[in-house]
DNA sequence: TATTAATACGACTTATTAAGTCCGTGAGTT
DNA sequence: AACTCACGGACTTAATAAGTCGTATTAATA
């Protein structure tokens, strides 16, 4: 429960890894350094790229490079971007209220949901850059 | 990925509904009135009672009440009561450093445990009697 | 132009956790 | 004694997360 999932770590450690080195980086680079299974690592980064928060370049001496400064991506995009969504603290913000089986009767949505927004600007504050 | 459990959330649904009623509650009544599973909801009161979050009476007429005031009582108290401990986000702060097959090369450690401590004061913070 | 080393992407399998169920025991009131 | 509640462990099922595999595509370079 309430836990980040361990693509988003990587997500992060493989960010925080191409701020530092700045000239561009492979995916196997980065899963052998940390020891992060390759596979999982290149869809991470393929995410990331579709997003346009790192930019990739195919080919042989191909590889990845950060879009643009680390202090201009936020920790929730990143997440946004691996993720394919915002998570919700409660299904029936991911889902929707319908899909909730006691949501006629829920008495605790929207103080769950002030909750929810607490935590999205915890994240939206919290650039890359402060990664150290 | 980052969602409460159903049990936290049945559990905040039953002390809310304490808070209101002042009386004795069967977990069979807020089961039925919230279509809640019951054998699941009667789990979660039994620990909030060993907690003693609420107070049990065993034996027909039996049933729970609040312990004390809904003011008293954060949401943190009652997510540990349920889930046995306060959970990390991330698998270090759980299980403990060793048990993270990367954690010699982990660099997002520190900052992430600092997202931790905001949000278990989060937590803290918010009473039962806020869940309105 | 053939080779090579990289990304891209979907399908699949396995592992872990969450959710829900079942069944018997113990306690207190009438 | 009977009834109805809490107690608690074992179990099953469902959902999600983590990891793997196969194949196609792309571009530098020898
Ligand atoms: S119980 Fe309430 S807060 Fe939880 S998912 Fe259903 S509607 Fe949302
Ligand atoms: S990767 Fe780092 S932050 Fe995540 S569990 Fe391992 S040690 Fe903790």
């Amino acid at each position: 429960m309430f836990k980040l999932s361990k693509k988003v770590e990587y997500g992060l450690i493989a960010l925080r890894h191409m701020a530092l080195v700045d000239t561009i980086t492979t995916a196997k680079e980065i899963a052998t350094h940390y020891q992060i299974p390759f596979d999982l690592l290149a869809k991470v980064m393929q995410k990331l790229a579709k997003t346009k928060i790192i930019i990739s370049h195919q080919g042989i001496r191909g590889g990845y490079k950060l879009a643009g400064s680390a202090n201009n991506i936020s920790v929730m995009s990143v997440i946004q971007a691996i993720e394919g969504h915002i998570p919700g603290i409660v299904q029936c913000i991911d889902e929707g209220l319908e899909n909730c089986s006691i949501h006629q009767n829920c008495t605790i949505r929207d103080p769950l949901h002030k909750v929810q927004k607490n935590l999205e600007s915890t994240f939206i504050n919290l650039k890359v850059s402060e990664i150290v």
